[in-house]
DNA sequence: GCAAAAATTAACCAAACGGTTAAACCTTAT
DNA sequence: ATAAGGTTTAACCGTTTGGTTAATTTTTGC
């Protein structure tokens, strides 16, 4: 058996670490059933029989990789949403963070939402991190905003799920949005890269008042 | 050989339309990858043999209803967005028919962004129609409306973007959202229904000049 | 230094999968 | 009625896949 320790990470260059990098990359671009155990091996360079040791089976090494890629969307979406600062500048601060990390994984989304259609069961039972982002205090601070008059009147809930699908969906459908803009992969990403500027001023005109 | 037409189509209770319905429940709901020749075949009350009677191969069946899944998608798209019409009506038009199609095939777009995704040769050299929406005559009249300065300034291409992203995001991205919104299935799809409402409201307010 | 434990490998196994075949069944035109 | 051709099935085949085993190599504790 591994000594496995579940509190203490393992080196960056063992071989536990060098499976879980390779199961993140192969799971993470082509899903469960994508995701074939031999290619992991070849990719983390060893035998196919050592993802077993380290790991019991497929679905094991899968929930690991699933729950840490997880865990990486949540917590940098909850910090912003429940720190206590001014409306306008949370959600400069939400789109900024968002963008931010969606561009830096772009595979993120798109792995949580095939597998969450997959496998609902699975997911939301071990997969799924217990401390959900509470988009309570965001929630009041938009009706306050609203009572004031400081901004036009729209349903928080509506708001919220406007700037994220404003944040994620042009990642998640890259591929589909390059063909409809007619723009090849450089003009793409550069577009990409505006869109943070982009939303931000778009939200911010929706909510002005009058 | 089955004498297969490819003009008319076969009458909605023939094996081959039985298989074709089966095979498009389990490829839109699970993706190339994730679908068993053994479950359509199941699904379909059939032999498994017959799937290759009709359809050659795993590869083919998926090619025809991929196919069919695209077009339904693009076709709604294209009307709207090339039609002749003021601005302002074409963009509530466009919402309208837009987040119709999708709640009607929620799974449209998660299929079209998973198989680009997994298997982006393939998609775009035999599923992806020829004739896709050309957005052209939409950013003119954009940008003649700025110029006119009946909207605000704004990269045409980045308001067709966000627009896109209100209202597929929230279909494809349901279950996640239903988790962080708090909300339980029947309460969400009353708020996928208001979803055409906000998202107009908000997209022509945030187009207001001033 | 050496034995015990851990790590790694090659070879193997059973199940699942896409696909094939040959025979049986059904329809229909003469 | 019957032969021909289209339709459907059970049984089978080769390959791939997740997983196991037994043996080998490497590391570790004393």
């Amino acid at each position: 058996m591994a000594k496995r320790s579940t509190t203490t990470e393992p080196a960056i260059d063992s071989t536990e670490q060098k499976i879980f990098d390779a199961a993140h990359e192969v799971f993470s671009q082509k899903g469960m059933d994508g995701a074939k155990m031999q290619e992991i091996a070849d990719r983390a360079g060893i035998n196919k029989a050592l993802l077993h040791y380290y790991y019991r089976s497929k679905e094991k090494l899968y929930e690991m990789v699933a729950r840490a890629i997880l865990n990486k969307a949540v917590s940098a979406v909850r910090e912003v949403l429940e720190k206590e600062m001014p409306l306008e500048e949370k959600i400069r601060r939400f789109i900024e963070t968002y963008i931010g990390v969606i561009s830096r994984n772009t595979f993120i989304p798109l792995f949580i939402i095939s597998e969450i259609n997959k496998h609902p069961e699975r997911f939301f039972a071990t997969i799924l991190p217990q401390d959900l982002p509470k988009p309570h205090l965001f929630f009041q601070q938009v009706e306050a905003e609203i009572a004031a008059g400081r901004i036009r009147p729209i349903k928080p809930q509506h708001l919220l799920v406007h700037i994220i699908s404003m944040c994620v969906f042009p990642f998640v459908g890259k591929p589909m949005m390059a063909v409809l803009l007619g723009m090849r992969p450089a003009k793409m990403q550069t577009f990409l890269k505006e869109r943070t500027a982009e939303v931000t001023q778009f939200v911010l005109a929706a909510l002005r008042p009058q």
